[in-house]
DNA sequence: CCATATCGTAAGCCATAACTTACAGTAAGT
DNA sequence: ACTTACTGTAAGTTATGGCTTACGATATGG
């Protein structure tokens, strides 16, 4: 039960964006905060959320810091998403065909 | 581009149980809200947040109003999930093949 | 027509969270 | 050893958002 870490961490825009920089490989604190609207220091803390949600790894590199995307938590939120969408389209199903359901 | 009002939705838990909740079938607001932590305008307003980010819909029956999961919305939520997976999927596996990536 | 049931909205309160600036710590280069 | 580069954290401010109570609106039933 830990989609809902990734739920809460992704709802944020900034955040999000910083985490679709990580999208095409792994980067730097600094290289993601370049041209970001946002300090640093914010950026800084967005990583530390996502990492905390599992979404992401960090990894030294000299004296930088590298954080790359962790796809595991990607698949439990994928997961879950799943589950539901099967549920939803049923029941989406029986109200199409006219039957009513529960009450 | 409608699935950050889908993840923003998602990300509150008092939303989300509300959401779940008619993950079963269709429902009136104040059946959604019977046993539930916070009171019914509470949950009418979750229901609006809900409606406007498109993940449900709602209906009149008598003086009460009837409502129900949208799928079409999960749907898009999930394709935004899909093509971010495959990345992170392919990013991952160069990373554990050794090879580096961009810096 | 009056009473009841069901619901949405407005106003206000309060906790949370996102951001900035300032500071401290570590690593590498000279 | 000193400077530079890169980062995490603490403190404080401000805006956002979720909740409650109170009220208004519509539909059904007697």
């Amino acid at each position: 039960m830990a989609y809902d870490m990734a739920l809460a961490a992704l709802a944020d825009p900034t955040r999000r964006k910083v985490f679709e920089r990580l999208r095409s490989g792994a980067r730097s604190v600094g290289e993601i905060a370049r041209d970001m609207p946002v300090s640093r220091p914010a950026v800084s803390q967005h990583l530390k959320a996502l990492k905390q949600a599992g979404l992401v790894r960090d990894e030294p590199r000299g004296s930088a810091r590298i954080y790359r995307i962790h796809a595991p938590a990607l698949t439990e939120l994928r997961e879950w998403l799943d589950g539901f969408w099967g549920d939803a389209l049923d029941n989406f199903k029986t109200f199409a065909e006219g039957e009513d359901e529960r009450r």
